[in-house]
DNA sequence: TATTGTTATACTCTATAACTATA
DNA sequence: TATAGTTATAGAGTATAACAATA
């Protein structure tokens, strides 16, 4: 028999699938991919920096060119030379780009029905369970070899 | 303050976005990236129609073309016309693919770390939780006008 | 007419390799 | 030499529209 962990990490990707549409169709009117508005959602208001960027959407730095390439396009961000370091851009909201941002990270709070449905405490739990799993993640990323 | 389920939500969509690396690692050395995977992972023993594989991946007929393309390409599936509706293509699995999909299926299976380093019973829990979430997304799928 | 599946086309997402500028 | 970022390139993933075959 699997464990349940397993069975848990099946269920969450399976879940996650099923998803798929309530994702798209719930950013559909903002003219945006998902994984553009995900990389939107993750900018600070300080700005952040190409690399800063790759690592937290776990990809290529060319394609973190490319993601911010179409953001701008959009008037979303801007990029700023660093002083002090001038190899390094740092991406910045346009105030645009701060509204867009508000109104995609409430559209990402918007649970689909299948969540809406469970009971209170499984919602609560649900959420107290994943963002202790999501502490976990974040150790891990802070301390790889630990 | 925003609801338990939509703070759920967001851990969830969070937490998958943040073991991307863990997912593509998993089935690193199965030369397939994870979207052939999950797709030769739903196709049952008996086969099924191409139109029915669109649906299951939630994409476009014509996307499930390029993807059973790519199964085939690697020797995993076969398309065989129907009989009774000479319009229809069922897709089986060929030997290898059924090997293929016990492999992809079983990596699956694996919990990433985080997950891992849950207690027993938020494993427990999360599991049942989830397996509540499915079953609701899966009966919004058979009713959707309920 | 409606449905199944494919083809043609185009755009997004993604990575690798080569490159520029800076450190 | 090493790092930050971009460009060139290529392939996967995706959808829309037009099409052929069949119902």
């Amino acid at each position: 028999m699997s464990s349940n962990g397993g069975r848990a990490w099946q269920a969450m990707t399976d879940f996650l699938r099923s998803q798929k549409r309530h994702m798209i169709a719930s950013i559909g009117d903002l003219d945006m991919s998902v994984q553009l508005a995900h990389a939107l959602a993750s900018i600070p208001r300080e700005g952040m920096t190409m690399r800063a960027l790759a690592d937290e959407l776990a990809c290529d730095a060319s394609n973190a060119t490319g993601i911010v390439d179409r953001l701008e396009e959009r008037g979303f961000t801007e990029r700023r030379v660093d002083d002090a370091d001038r190899r390094v851009k740092r991406v910045f909201l346009t105030g645009a780009g701060r509204r867009m941002q508000e109104r995609v990270r409430s559209r990402f709070l918007e649970p689909p029905p299948a969540i809406a449905a469970l009971s209170a405490s499984d919602q609560r739990l649900l959420r107290e369970i994943l963002e202790r799993a999501l502490a976990h993640a974040e150790a891990e990323r802070v301390e790889p070899g630990a």
